[in-house]
DNA sequence: GCTTCAATACCCTGTTCTGGGTAGTTTGTC
DNA sequence: GACAAACTACCCAGAACAGGGTATTGAAGC
């Protein structure tokens, strides 16, 4: 270990010199929280993390020049998933927000805080928290329940629904048929009224469909 | 309409009638919202869903007895799906909470609130946002990435990982090979490679790969 | 210099799918 | 009892796919 146990380590990566080290200061002027390593640009980062043990929190600017830091916080899910990264940003309500929730940010904080604010967020994820507000946490509720309950109805019958079912299951037309008792026919007859109700043209469309639009 | 435009209806389901009454009464005693309904028994609520117009708010007892307030949640997304529910929950760091999120609450109140902390509340779901706190909001981002990156590594080389892509859009070998400005013949090739890395026989198999565990 | 791997390209054969039909039988609803 | 919708089944032709090969080239690593 870099530092003793009781530090915790949190990098910094914001290519705004002043920024940079203003978060710095407050950082290291908090009894436990050490910042050890920063860096202007993301692919610094990258490298540092392949040598050095990884901190507990990386502060992440959204808006890097060179490698996003979207993209960067798909490499530090890699290379060290239990690190985890409070995205800066100029704009509280930004989609890059949201995005970077998606690819597995934990909160974020806006540029131009407080010293308090930014301290008291870095603490919220030390505590087992995501720092956001309550409308980008309604996005993610939003897009969070899509995943759990389905929304567009094509009016697929029973039967439609069923072989629906099977196809993303990677039944053949003919696996289909033996397992509901039917004639091979009379599923590509099926087939056919769901491509149409879908308006898909292949199954591999299908089933990015079903799956996309949780139909099944 | 059974109100003017102008107040925000929110109906309130509560078998305690002490706070049921002071919940009524402080939505009352808003200038434009208004509890023109409220239920003992998450039942009843159902009942009146199917009669009158939908209130833009429901505020939903947690622990009610009889059929719960998550069971009741779901009634409401099928009857009506634009109303926001606001679970209302004695622990804040409950289990059922984030089971509720998961059903499709849009928030929650801790019992034993200040009147204004309920007003809040309400008013933040009515500006478009997800009363929750940081702890829980951290639960649901962490449920949320797994869906999105569970992030297995099946070694698709670049080329593959690009016609992976291509698969999910739904494009056909000649067409993946009019697009890379590749022979058919390559693509049928690496389509070859990418079944037996997946672990798949056919293109629909390894959609739903691709699809469930984040390939693409 | 040798090896390994990715990327490219081809052959062949049999299977499966897609999309255009038609048509009889159940089933549920008014 | 009438009617619509759903379910069932079939025909056909052309396109696409799956799976088994082989082979060349160039770059990266040892």
């Amino acid at each position: 270990m870099d530092q003793p146990e009781k530090f915790k380590d949190i990098w910094v990566v914001e290519d705004n010199h002043e920024l940079r080290h203003t978060l710095e200061e407050v950082i290291d002027s908090e009894p436990d929280l050490i910042c050890s390593m920063s860096f202007r640009r993301c692919e610094d980062l990258i490298t540092a993390l392949q040598k050095e043990s990884p901190p507990q929190i990386i502060l992440m600017d959204i808006g890097l020049p060179g490698m996003s830091g979207i993209e960067g916080l798909h490499h530090i899910r890699s290379l060290s998933p239990a690190t985890q990264v409070i995205m800066l940003t100029i704009y509280e309500d930004d989609d890059k927000v949201f995005e970077s929730l998606c690819a597995g940010a934990i909160g974020y904080l806006v540029k131009g805080q407080t010293t308090l604010k930014i301290v008291e967020s870095i603490r919220v994820v030390l505590d087992g928290g995501a720092p956001m507000n309550a409308r980008i946490a309604r996005k993610v509720l939003t897009m969070f329940s899509r995943f759990v309950s389905p929304q567009a109805d094509y009016a697929l019958t029973r039967r439609e629904q069923e072989i629906l079912e099977l196809l993303v299951q990677g039944y053949s037309q003919k696996q289909m048929a033996a397992q509901l008792n039917l004639s091979p026919l009379t599923v590509a007859t099926h087939m056919k009224n769901i491509y149409a109700k879908l308006h898909v043209h292949s199954r591999t469309e299908a089933v990015v469909k079903a799956l996309r639009e949780r139909l099944i």
